[in-house]
DNA sequence: ATTAACTTTGCAATAGTGTTGCACTAACTT
DNA sequence: AAGTTAGTGCAACACTATTGCAAAGTTAAT
C-alpha cells in the first residue's frame, strides 16, 4: 500500500498523518492480521514504545483500528474497513491460534445477534474463538 | 452454602478442600458473579495473592471455575454448572457492565454454534457482551 | 523570516496483573 | 515418630499498559 493512499486514509479520519503513524498503518495493513503494541516494537526496533501506542490509541477512537482482546495477555489491533464505525453492526469474530499465537479477522463473520434478558443494553461485543489455524494443523 | 457441601464438590472434583480452597469456592459461588484475582484479595485481606490464585488456577484445571476475559484488564473467575467440563458446549455469553464493571455470567445464553471456514478447528471461545446492565440502568 | 502556539515524539517512571522460587508449615503415610 | 507430600506466605520478577515532562517538529500569525 502507498504512503500517499495510507495517508488519504488517514486524512479521512481525520487523523494527521505522521511518519510514524503511517509507518504503524502500513504495518498493520500490510501483515493483515491482528498485532500488538509488543509487535510492533519488534518490527521496528528504533520506534518508541509509546510513540506506537500513541498512534494505536489515536487509530482507535477514530475508527482507524479495532482492538482485538484475544486473551493472550496483549490487546492486539487490526485495521477497520472503510465504513467501519466500530458499532456492534461492524463487529465480527476473530479467530486465535492457539498454536502459532496468530490472531485473524473473520470478517465474514458477524457477531451473531444476542437477545439479552430485559433491562439489558449492549452497544460493543468481542467474539473470539480458540483454536488450530489451517497453517499451523 | 455450607463448608460441608463445598467440601464434598470440590473432592468430587478431585480437589482436597483447604481452608482457603473452601474460602474462595464460597466467596465466587455466594456472590454469584465473576471475580478477579484482585477482587477477591479485598475480600479478605489476610489472605496472600499468590495463595488465591493458585487456588484459582486448581479450580480451573478441574473444571470448578470457569475464567472469564471481560477485557477490563483483569481476567474474572465464576463458578462452573456441576456437570460443567468447560468443552465448547458448556459455554456461554457472558455479560460486561460498563458501568458497575460487573461480570454475569448468562448461562442461559449458551455461545452460538459458528461454522468457521475451512481447515479451521476450535474447541473453546469467548464471547463478550459489553453494556450497562439493569441495576445501573 | 521570526515568533508564538500547538502537536508529536522520546524517555523515564509508574501502576497493575500475573507468575514463580523458596522456605516453612500442615497433612498424610508407613 | 519419622519421612514424604501438599499447601501457604513472602518476596521477587516479567510484562503490559499508561502517563508526565521536556525536546523536537509543525503550523499559523505577525
Ligand atoms: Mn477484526
Ligand atoms: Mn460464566
Ligand atoms: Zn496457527
Ligand atoms: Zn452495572
Amino acid at each position: 500500500m502507498e504512503n500517499k493512499e495510507i495517508d488519504k486514509k488517514l486524512e479521512s479520519k481525520n487523523v494527521k498523518p505522521t511518519a510514524m503513524r503511517t509507518l504503524v498503518y502500513k504495518t498493520l495493513a500490510e501483515t493483515g492480521k491482528a498485532l500488538s503494541l509488543a509487535d510492533l516494537e519488534q518490527r521496528f526496533e528504533k520506534v518508541e514504545r509509546s510513540t506506537i501506542f500513541r498512534a494505536l490509541k489515536t487509530f482507535e477512537e477514530n475508527f482507524i483500528v479495532h482492538p482485538v482482546d484475544d486473551g493472550s495477555g496483549s490487546v492486539k489491533y487490526a485495521v477497520c474497513d472503510d465504513e467501519c464505525t466500530c458499532n456492534i453492526h461492524d463487529l465480527h469474530v476473530h479467530f486465535y491460534c492457539t498454536r502459532c499465537g496468530r490472531t485473524r479477522c473473520m470478517k465474514e463473520l458477524p457477531i451473531p445477534n444476542i437477545k439479552l434478558p430485559e433491562g439489558y443494553t449492549y452497544d460493543n461485543a468481542q467474539f473470539i474463538i480458540n483454536g488450530v489455524c489451517p497453517r499451523c494443523d
